[in-house]
DNA sequence: GTTGTGACGACTT
DNA sequence: AAAGTCGCCACAA
C-alpha cells in the first residue's frame, strides 16, 4: 500500500470522526468533505479498514438512500442500527427518517434527522 | 494483465 | 417505485 493511498484514508477517517453526535451523513458526501468527489467506494473500504483505536462514529455513515449499506440481518447491520438508535436516530421503512426541516446542509451532505 | 466483487452514487428506463 | 446502466477504483484471485 502506497504512502499517498494511506493519506487519503486518513483524510477520510478524518472526516469520519467529524460527524457530530446525532446526524449522519452519506459515503458519497464523506468523500466530497475529504476533497475525493466521486470516491464513495474508497469511504467503505476505508471503514472496512479502519482501525479500531481510531474509535470512528463508522456507524454514522449511511448511502444516499438514508439506508444502512452493511448486509441486511448481518451482525454489523444490527449493531449499526442500534448504535444509530441509541443516539437518537429514528429509523422509518428501514430508512433514516430524514426531516429537512432544519439544518438540513446539502452542501455538506449532513443530515439532520428531525428531533421532534 | 484480467476479472469479479463491493460498507456507493447519479441517471435513465 | 423499481430495476438497469454506467462511472468509480481498491483488492483478491
Amino acid at each position: 500500500m502506497s504512502v499517498t493511498d494511506r493519506k487519503l484514508l486518513e483524510r477520510i477517517w478524518k472526516a469520519v470522526a467529524a460527524i457530530p453526535r446525532g446526524e449522519v451523513a452519506s459515503y458519497g458526501g464523506i468523500a466530497r468533505r475529504a476533497g475525493l468527489p466521486r470516491r464513495a467506494r474508497l469511504v467503505g473500504h476505508a471503514l472496512k479498514v479502519a482501525p479500531a483505536n481510531l474509535k470512528l462514529p463508522w456507524h454514522r455513515v449511511l448511502n444516499a438512500q438514508g439506508r444502512i449499506s452493511l448486509p441486511a440481518g448481518s451482525r454489523a447491520h444490527r449493531m449499526q442500527r442500534r448504535l444509530l438508535e441509541q443516539e437518537g436516530i429514528v429509523f422509518r421503512n428501514g430508512r433514516v427518517d430524514l426531516a429537512r426541516a432544519a439544518g438540513f446542509d446539502l452542501d455538506a451532505l449532513l443530515w439532520r434527522p428531525r428531533r421532534d
